[in-house]
DNA sequence: CTTGACTTTCTACAGAATGTCGAATAACAT
DNA sequence: ATGTTATTCGACATTCTGTAGAAAGTCAAG
């Protein structure tokens, strides 16, 4: 069946179901197949099989890992919820930046505002840091 | 033939064809079918059909307007480079800042320091004002 | 009006990503 | 050995993008 578009999930490399997973697994931690199927699941209609292919393909992409030892196989997220997103912003960032600067820190301030205000302060913080640390390593190319 | 894998090219819901003959549209401005071909072509084995297949999704896309008038059907970009950027960003940042705001910060103060270092001062500014206007907006909503 | 060159549209295929599973196989407990 | 549960395999569907040949449309030259 179709899926939803990739733009509609877009900033994230990973489609709406392969997210829906990660979510689960940051939340709850390492969990068996069938536990993340439970979890996933919620009256929809989906097959545990579906779940454990997503779940085997996210290992494949390195982002979950498999364990397996005594018992059930487990999976854990091999990257934690920050560090995926900041995984995943760089090569954005990368990406839009390339395209165009101009206009884009206006779209992230008024993105952020919107969403958490409170991390104004922590940008400027860090704008700040960056700053010096610029001005330090100067000679370098 | 196999294009460069959607990751490579992540941070603009276009492809790489796509994506370059954007470019050149947002260069030359409003061209023929042929213009592009010609200008995106370069040494390469590449169709004019291809070109003009690309053109017209961008097209339906509205990334790209079509005029048909007196002779050759024109293209022009339907958005500036910078308005796309911004639309661009706007939903990858709703998307990341979904998934997490933290660390979403540092990445984009390096991505940023890292192409274009004398953006950082401009985004300083862009913070300071939205402080303010979040602050005075108070009673809103 | 016919021919030929050029423009534009149609149609189609290929490969990657993702969602979706059923069937086959492997492991285990009883 | 037998039934239940866990894992793995193999398949098919859809969407997106790259790719391009075939068909149809336009128009000027003869």
């Amino acid at each position: 069946m179709a899926r939803k578009s990739r733009i509609e999930t877009y900033g994230s490399p990973l489609g709406p179901l392969e997210l829906e997973i990660m979510e689960f697994l940051w939340a709850s931690g390492t969990s068996s197949g069938r536990d993340v199927f439970s979890g996933i699941k919620a009256g929809r209609e989906i097959a545990l099989t579906t779940v454990l292919t997503v779940l085997e393909r996210l290992a494949n992409k390195g982002l979950v890992e498999k364990q397996k030892g005594a018992g059930l196989i487990a999976f854990s997220p091999a990257l934690s919820k920050e560090e995926f997103a900041r995984t995943v912003s760089r090569d954005v960032f990368k990406g839009i930046l390339g395209i165009s600067a101009s206009g884009l820190c206006a779209s992230f301030v008024d993105a952020l505002a919107a969403s958490s205000p409170e991390e104004l302060e922590r940008l400027s913080e860090l704008i700040e840091s960056k700053k010096k640390e610029l001005g330090s390593g100067e000679g370098k190319k």
